[in-house]
DNA sequence: CGGCTTGTGTACCGGTCGGTAAAGTGTTAT
DNA sequence: ATAACACTTTACCGACCGGTACACAAGCCG
């Protein structure tokens, strides 16, 4: 018996993957099964609690990857308009410039964003309040710094799902341009 | 034996918000047939094609219906600017400011949308032009007008995200004032 | 009346779903 | 050596999936 994997960590990257392609729902453990190289019985001792921990583990990841790159530079550095320039780059890189789609939105979308709502909402709660915080720093007043936000989140999200409508990632790259310009330069 | 419905459209507005509580692969026929009062003999009566035409013709019904209301005006109307503002109105009611969800932007999200493709990237094409059509006559020039709708697009689908993410309807209402302002008075 | 069309209800199909059970295989610690 | 642990394989479960077949009930039309 050959041990396939190393560690439960190192699967979830490709679970976040599957769930982007095929959703909560259309990512069934046989799809799983054989993107991640495991047996159900392999993934049930990783995630005992079946599809929707491997989700919530896959959420948490995607959850610690923003914290880190995206959220805490927004609220701790210093020059706060370098670093939101920084973290735009980073979010075009994460999501491949319009190629990967955004797995909290999409889960948003449908009926199994019940499942994990708090999440959901934190996760676009924190990413908001980061960049709040941020704008609030590069001058903004407080109000127009949320409302600064809360449009570059909603351009992010909908230049997602335009790019992945129109099937041309430029639409993703244009709507961060447009971000980044009412951001820095508004 | 009493027919419980007079024609094969009265059906498709309960399919459209099937469709879009669900997604496409999860919509089963159980609740389709639940919510329709149908069952599945009634349904494959009037859709030999099963689920899938179902949603070509909620598809074909949503086009229908922008045509109409939104990119026949956007493009005819004679003030260009009242244009704008009326079918932004529209599509805050048809969206039911905030608490319905795009289903040709949700389509797009998963892996329903090879499926429709075609039909999703007309959606958004017609409208983009369209609107890109009532900024031109409204003065300005091609590349920015190209722009500006691009971008109330994105911000629209954005704002459907981030309302239904959060839970909070206001927040789409926020992102089409804004785009409003942009629109209008930008 | 009798046939025809248009729906409808129901039973059923093979396949897939998420999930469980348990035996077995390696590795590691004692 | 052996026992404990970590992981995998395989077979299996009941439920549900989308779809089909078909008998049948009502309205219509001659």
């Amino acid at each position: 018996m050959v041990k396939t994997v190393a560690e439960r960590a190192d699967i979830l990257p490709v679970l976040g993957e599957v769930f982007r392609e095929h959703g909560f729902e259309g990512a069934s453990l046989a799809v799983i099964g054989e993107r991640t190289g495991l047996g159900k019985g392999s993934l049930y001792h990783f995630f005992p609690g079946g599809k929707e921990e491997m989700a919530e583990a896959v959420l948490t990841e995607i959850d610690a990857w923003f914290a880190t790159h995206i959220f805490r530079p927004l609220r701790e550095e210093k020059d706060a308009a370098r670093a939101i320039g920084r973290t735009l780059k980073a979010v075009e890189d994460y999501f491949r410039s319009g190629r990967r789609v955004c797995l909290v939105g999409a889960l948003a979308l449908n009926d199994s964003r019940d499942l994990f709502a708090r999440r959901i909402k934190s996760y676009f709660a924190d990413w908001n309040e980061a960049l709040t915080a941020a704008l609030t720093r590069a001058g903004h007043d407080r109000k127009t710094a949320r409302a600064l936000a809360e449009d570059a989140l909603a351009a992010i999200q909908g230049g997602l799902v335009m790019a992945r409508a129109m099937n041309d990632p430029a639409l993703f790259q244009r709507a961060l341009a447009r971000t980044r310009g009412r951001l820095l330069e508004g």
